[in-house]
DNA sequence: ATGGCTTGAGTGTCAAGA
């Protein structure tokens, strides 16, 4: 089983990009984040003609996530429970669609789109804070209901110092912060497990890169989309890596898919 | 240098991302 995540930045745009992408990949799940489009445009039908079921919870202009499977998904929930999901400023009082939970051939994916926090001490930083409690809640919870569990997606979060191209820079900023870091490794104390970091990597292996600057092929990025799998599932897991081949093409998003494959035990 | 790109909104130019 191949599971991936993937920040498309506008399936709008990326739809040709991530069509071919599942072409060539064969995934059996593809997470999706920042769609940017309400449910009544999103391209279900394209990905029907793929091969693939669609589960999605969008909005108009910003955010939106969209669940792809071989097999359909079932227990959907889309959102986080007891958690009013509203960013400041009070401007744009539109619930935010950032979760998207389903049961996919016995495996529970939580697919994620964690809040950017834009600055330390920023509403929107004390917004992202709140975010990751909830989730941290949320996450506990579906520990206890399903041995097999994995949550992927844009964290928003760079965990360790070999995660960034220049920690001393980024030391105290928002995606590095400590509180960021602390919400991240929570997670990792409730049992789950960063799975790209199980294997050897490259050194320098970012999954996201600035558009300004050349970023990309000055290698200035930092490594944000993450796959985490609870213990059972994590036993099971062969392989992750980073795929930067769709960062290479015209028009790309700035972040690059995450992949990882199982070989699933009999349970 | 608080810049540098990209997207979506909507038609002039700004918010938001990371």
């Amino acid at each position: 089983m191949k599971i991936a995540t993937w920040n498309v930045n506008s399936i709008r745009v990326r739809l040709p990009q991530v069509v071919e992408w599942l072409g060539r990949e064969s995934p059996d799940v593809l997470c999706l984040q920042e769609t940017k489009v309400t449910d009544g445009d999103f391209p279900a039908e394209a990905f029907r003609g793929a091969g693939y079921h669609a589960v999605f919870a969008g909005q108009k202009t910003y955010n939106g996530v969209a669940t792809l499977s071989r097999t359909p998904a079932d227990a959907v929930v889309a959102s986080l429970p007891g958690f009013d999901d509203v960013q400041p400023p009070s401007g744009a009082q539109v619930p935010q669609k950032r979760l998207l939970a389903a049961t996919i051939a016995g495996v529970r994916v939580v697919n994620v789109y964690i809040p950017n926090g834009e600055e330390v001490g920023s509403e929107k930083y004390a917004y992202k804070l709140s975010w990751l409690e909830a989730l941290e809640k949320l996450l506990a919870a579906e520990l206890r209901s399903h041995p097999k569990l994995v949550v992927l997606g844009d964290y928003n979060i760079a965990p360790e110092e070999n995660d960034v191209h220049d920690p001393k820079l980024w030391q105290g900023r928002v995606l590095f912060s400590d509180k960021e870091r602390a919400a991240f490794h929570r997670f990792v104390q409730l049992g789950l497990v960063d799975v790209f970091r199980k294997f050897e990597q490259p050194e320098k292996s970012f999954s996201w890169w600035d558009y300004r600057m050349n970023g990309f092929k000055r290698n200035l990025g930092l490594r944000i989309d993450h796959i985490l799998c609870s213990a059972a599932l994590s036993a099971d897991c062969r392989a992750c890596q980073i795929d930067t081949g769709p960062r290479r093409h015209e028009r790309p998003s700035d972040h690059a898919p995450v992949v990882a494959r199982f070989e699933l035990s009999v349970s």
